[in-house]
RNA sequence: CGCGGGGUAGAGCAGCUCGGUAGCUCGUUGGGCUCAUAACCCAAAGGUCGCAGGUUCAAAUCCUGCCCCCGCAA
């Protein structure tokens, strides 16, 4: 089939990459402009843009496709339009060019909108998965097609676990298509009384709050790897934290109370406390604690006061 | 020209202001202690101090240019 397809960071290539191995036509990739990144503000290219170029695939970027792609798409003339995590919205208009699918990051009607794939880990689920629907006006609504779980591990992460959804999405993806082609591929509605909504994660969010128990705040760590990474403030600076796990505490500490000793990184915590296993201190780069600790220290003090 | 930090042994850092023997913690290797050890003690190996040029009797340190890495902001 012709498909078009929709995608712009590093789980869209994932799923791009199969449909190039597949036997489908991919007639063109659209994903989001350029954009002025990094230091010295240079102009950087969504992972999509380079993947696509490699293969000889014409790329659009849209600065708003609802408004600037509707002609370019229909004279594209495709069967299908497969999105994944695009970062725009289709219009209606859009939606009725062609038999529009999604790949998305959680077992809907479960965790619809932006970021399903972390909030599982936020909320410390086991278990998620990769649905594959026919989209609809509404935001993550439509009738699956496809849908196939994948266990949560302790140790996964946003990054690892949308490592392996990519996978997983890209062969369910490819499959969906499979079945379209054959005319066998059926459309089951969502139960929408069961439909939970998620939200972007946020920086604001990212801060760590010591008076939580050392749990939740694993997942948050968890969930907030690689982006946009948990931190705590020492010292008025910035510290980010990208591994950590539970540990027992001294429960004649205070919440917030920080010590480094037997070069491992404490932080008491309303339950429990945490270990820091691996850090970034402001201007420098991540390290394993162990790494940390050879050449500087914490004081014994409390963070939150 | 967005703002800032940095490049010194395998790792993380100090030394640079005020030029004059290359240092700390860890790792590695060997030895010792121990019922035993990732613990402790002793010893050793390991460095063109990012690159190039300049100043100087002498440069990790001062000056100039370049390369690379990182944080913030987007």
């Amino acid at each position: 089939m012709r498909v078009v397809f929709f995608g712009t960071g590093e789980f869209s290539c994932q799923c791009l990459e199969a449909l190039l191995s597949s036997h489908h036509k991919v007639v063109a990739v659209v994903c989001q402009p350029d954009k002025e990144a990094g230091r010295g503000k240079k102009l950087l290219s969504p992972p999509v843009k380079l993947l696509a170029r490699e293969h000889g695939i014409e790329v659009f970027q849209f600065e708003k496709v609802r408004r600037d792609g509707v002609e370019d798409l229909k004279a594209l003339n495709a069967d299908v339009f497969a999105v994944a995590a695009y970062g725009q919205i289709l219009s209606q208009e859009i939606l009725d060019i062609a038999l529009p699918i999604n790949v998305h990051g959680s077992l809907l009607p479960k965790y619809r909108g932006a970021s399903p794939i972390q909030t599982a880990i936020l909320n410390g689920d086991k278990e998620t998965g990769i649905t594959i629907m026919k989209m609809a006006y509404e935001v993550d609504s439509g009738d699956i097609i496809l849908q196939e779980k994948i266990a949560i591990e302790e140790n996964d992460t946003s990054q690892s676990l949308f490592r392996k959804m990519g996978a997983l999405g890209g062969g369910l993806l490819v499959k969906a298509l499979d079945l379209i082609e054959e005319k066998k591929a059926t459309f089951t509605p969502q139960d929408h009384t069961k439909a939970t909504f998620t939200k972007m994660l946020k920086k604001e969010d990212a801060l760590l709050d010591f008076n939580k128990k050392a749990s939740t705040l694993v997942n948050q760590i968890r969930a907030f790897n690689p982006n946009p990474v948990c931190y705590f403030l020492y010292k008025g600076e910035k510290y980010k934290v990208y591994f950590a796990k539970v540990v027992e505490a001294d429960e004649s500490l205070r919440p917030g109370d920080i010590f480094d000793t037997d070069r491992r990184l404490l932080i008491k915590c309303g339950e429990g406390a945490l270990e820091i296993e691996e850090l970034q201190a402001p201007s420098s780069k991540r390290l394993m604690i162990r790494d940390y600790l050879n050449g500087r220290t914490f004081e014994h003090i409390n963070i939150l006061q």
